[in-house]
This record gives structure tokens, sequence and C-alpha cells, in this order.
DNA sequence: CGCGCCCCGACAACCGTTTGGTAGGGCTAC
DNA sequence: GTAGCCCTACCAAACGGTTGTCGGGGCGCG
């Protein structure tokens, strides 16, 4: 978390002007409608009308209506990457340490519904430059990296594939969003304890077929 | 699979001229561009163009935009609802069913690649009343059944939650469309094993926690 | 003839973006 | 202190382009 008021001018485009609350107002704003009727149905004339300004007047803080989507995910898409690979560190017996993992990346998806909701969902609306700055495939290589170090453990099935056990757990997970609500009968903590364990036992050898 | 030529007139908005092969080269196309750029950033003038056709003429089978994004849906859940149910009601023990089913279903989403892809991706973009015809909690609803089912088996863990199983299941399915190439390294049998074992696997009683 | 199929031309609405202007607060020089 | 200045935050109005949709007409075929 870098201490940044003022922001530098630093690389390609970083927002004209960062960390005014009036900016992270925007940024929440835009995410919530982006979230709510989809990035290409969302008007600048919804955000505007909800930040209380004119539409022309959003051009005060943002460049184009993309790069207003971009600042929405990359903040939502670094947090949760962070939030994943120092889940991935943490000193446990590799399968406690994926149990682990899946129950803390369910909770930060719960946590960040909106943001992950537009990460998830409006991925490809982004242009191509701006993709290209946020690799998805991050994600699928740490858990699959973690896969590949539970099977170290005689427990874990040895004929495991990494990464498609990996997209199987990051599937799941990213499901969430699209069925989760607060005043549900389980908890995030419930949610993500359950995943963790049908997965997991899953990669485990069992009663099952091998 | 019904068998229908010169659909009839029932329900709200039947297509204007069924199945003849002009209007299923347009179902298909719609569908392959919306599977690429997504429901509202495809034009009318995209559709037409690779349909050979100026863009009014395609008022001659639709009725609008939003109606074509309805039929196209349309087909690919019914598809796979009947699909899975099929898949449902095979005479095996329930734990061997649960495993062909995520198999059957897994297999379903990849073979209508393109369909799947706009249904799970552009749902949301129907009207309500369309959205209301298309229930997708059925799906849900399946899965859980045969989640029920399962747990009259001991090797089953007695406390397994249906919906919250049946949910990270269905996710899991859903997330393929979003990684699939036709020229991977697995091939659909080989995903959906990989997947009904994993999934079906980590149900039951094993080595790991309860 | 009649009908399916499509062209042509248009329209009204909308959307992202631009440009020019302005009120006001705060800093600075005198 | 106060006049001058700049910067932030916003308004007002417009522009060019695009989009979904529609009415009318023409052409070929059974």
């Amino acid at each position: 978390m870098v201490n940044r008021r003022r922001a530098p001018r630093t690389g390609t485009a970083p927002p004209l002007r960062a960390d005014d609350g009036r900016w992270q107002e925007l940024l929440d704003i835009a995410a919530r409608i982006f979230a709510r009727k989809g990035y290409r149905s969302t008007t600048l004339q919804d955000i505007a009308d909800e930040f209380g300004v004119l539409k022309g007047s959003l051009y005060h803080y943002i460049r184009s209506k993309d790069e207003l989507l971009f600042e929405v995910v990359r903040t939502v898409y670094g947090g949760g990457l962070a939030h994943l690979r120092e889940l991935a560190g943490a000193d446990l017996d590799p399968v406690e340490r994926l149990r682990a993992v899946i129950r803390g990346h369910v909770r930060y998806l719960i946590d960040n519904l909106v943001g992950t909701t537009v990460l998830l969902h409006e991925f490809d609306q982004l242009s191509a430059e701006h993709r290209a700055r946020l690799p998805v495939r991050d994600y699928q290589e740490v858990v699959a990296g973690l896969v590949v170090d539970a099977r170290a453990d005689p427990r874990v099935k040895p004929d495991l594939d990494p990464q498609l056990t990996a997209l199987a757990v990051l599937g799941a997970a990213n499901w969430v969003h699209r069925w989760y609500r607060p005043d549900g009968r389980r908890s995030p903590e419930e949610i993500g304890a359950a995943y963790a364990d049908l997965l997991v036992d899953g990669m485990l050898t069992g009663a099952g077929a091998g």
C-alpha cells in the first residue's frame, strides 16, 4: 500500500488526481453501477447523476470511460492478487495452506463483491492495452503452484492436474458473486469453509476412485 | 429434443419463422458475435454484415435485438437443462450418477461453447420478461437434488450442504467457457472426468477433515 | 397474383467527448 | 490587507457519430 498523496505522474496513465475523497467516491459509484447494469449499458449520464454532476464534468476526473473501468478493476485485481499471495505464503503444511487459501480468497471475493463482479464480468470490455496490464493468468498460477506443493504430501492424489485443479477452484470461487446475497442463509465464512473442504478433500486420496 | 418444423405460434413471442436454414444460420452468427464481443457491444450492423444483408433487413427475421438474444440463449438453456435432467435420471448408484452428471454437463458446456458463453455472460442483459422465462435456478435444483440423494450413501459426508455444493459444482463447470480452447492440452472428456473426480470425491468422507 | 426476401432511405434518440467559460478558495507579492 | 493570480471543480451547450427501428418499395418465384 504505497502512501501517495498528489500521485506523481509516473507510468502511462495514472488517474489525474488520486486519493481525494471525491475520486474514491466516483470510483465506488462507477463500480456499483457497472456491477448492476454492465459496463456497456452504463451511461456516463448514469454515473454523473449519482455523482451529482453534469456528465461532461466527469472529464475533470477521467480521461475516458474506458479508463474509468480500468481504474475500477485495477484496484480489486491488485488487491485480490496481493491477498491471495499473502495467503499462499502462510507457514502451514501444504494441504492446510490450500484450505486456508480457498477460505481466504472466497472471503475476499465476498468482501469486495461489487469490485469483483465488475472485474469478472467486464474484464474483456477493457481495451487490449489495459487488459494486458492485468494478467488474470497470475491467479491461476498461484493456485496451481499450491497444488504442486500439496502433491508432495502422500495424502494427495499423485496424478492431480495442477492447472485443471486450479481452474476448478477458481471457477467455483468466481461464481460466488453471481448468487451471494448479504442476507442469505450462509455467512462468508461458512461458504469459504464449505468450498475449501469440498475442493481440498477432493484432491486427497480417499474412498473414491483414483 | 422436440421435433418442430414450422413452429406453431404458441407462447408469447415465437420466432417469426422457425427452422428455415436461414433462420438457424442467423442464430448461429448472432451467437458467435455475441460471444466474442458481448451483447451490448454487438451492433445489428455486425450481424447483418456477416449475414450478408443490410441491417434493416434483419427485421424480417427478428422483432427486436433483445428478442434475438433471447432466442439464442433459449436454445442452449433448454438443451442444457434437458441434457442435465436426462443425465440425472440415469439408473446408477447416487454417487456414480453424480459423477456422470458432472462429466456429461461439462461435456455439454464445451460442445456448445458459444451458446453457453452467451447464456452465462449475457443473461442479465435480457429483459425482465425474457429472463423470467429462463429460471436458471432450475440447474441448481437438479444438482442439489442429486447431492441430497447421494447423502443417503454412508460414504458421503453427512453434513454436506446440498445448495452450496451444487453452486460449487456449477461454478466450476460454468467457468470452463472462460478458458477452454479447442486446441488445448486437455480434451473435453479429460476435463469432465477431472472435475467429476475432484468434486465428487470432495463430497466423500476420506482422509480429510470432517 | 401473392408472398417471401431483401434493399433503400430515413429518423429520432442517444452517447462519449470537447470546448469554453466561471465561481470560489487560497497563496503570494506588495 | 488587499489586489492579482492560479488552480480546482464544475456548468452549459454543443458536436459528430452511432444505433435500433421502421415504412415503403422492388424483384423473383411458384
